[in-house]
DNA sequence: GCAATGATTTACT
DNA sequence: GTAAATCATTGCC
């Protein structure tokens, strides 16, 4: 939370703060990994600091990055940052839009923004093109909200867990 | 091999 | 507020 996630795709570098997570554990009905490995979620049983791409509905990308060790699968879904490095190729990208704050308000949306694509599944975090930087900046506990998670109703008594984090007063945080 | 469905977004009633 | 778009992965034949 609060740190750098940037991708340099097609050339152009585009970056920006998270500021909406969710926390995803096989433990649980959420995750994809709740029923298995199996060929689509093969990465969240890797080594953490990967990214884990996933093509939802046909359209949206949906970017994650793997935390937990081998065997543990447990990642965090990225829903929302705000804009900071190339802005105009994320507007270019996300074609005609009503506002900025509608750039990155979302997984599917943020994906789009930043070029995320399924050629990043699996792709390290240290060493590709895309990374996350720590810019130094301090973020107080207080500024981050936990709340429960959204879009995932099938889930039962799991979509009810609190594993979803904003920062407060961020203006890009998802809301549909 | 074929039918069902989803970590969503967008448009329309 | 409800429904459609749209395709990779999944599950069952």
């Amino acid at each position: 939370m609060g740190k750098i996630l940037y991708t340099n795709i097609d050339d152009i570098i585009t970056g920006g703060r998270i500021v909406e997570t969710e926390a995803y554990s096989w433990k649980e009905r959420g995750s994809h990994a709740y029923k298995g490995k199996t060929n689509r979620n093969a990465v969240m049983f890797n080594q953490g600091g990967i990214a884990y791409v996933y093509l939802c509905y046909g359209i949206h990308h949906l970017f994650n990055v793997v935390t937990n060790h081998m065997d543990v699968a447990d990642a965090v879904l990225i829903r929302a940052l705000e804009p900071i490095v190339g802005i105009e190729q994320m507007k270019k990208r996300r074609g005609k839009i009503t506002n900025e704050f509608q750039l990155t308000s979302g997984p599917g949306k943020l994906s789009k923004a930043m070029g995320i694509d399924r050629n990043l599944n699996g792709k390290s975090l240290l060493e590709s093109e895309v990374w996350i930087e720590d810019d130094g900046a301090s973020l107080s506990s207080k500024k981050i909200v936990a709340s429960k998670r959204i879009g995932i109703d099938y889930a039962g008594e799991d979509a009810l867990l609190p594993w979803r984090f904003t920062i407060k007063d961020s203006l890009w945080i998802s809301s549909t």
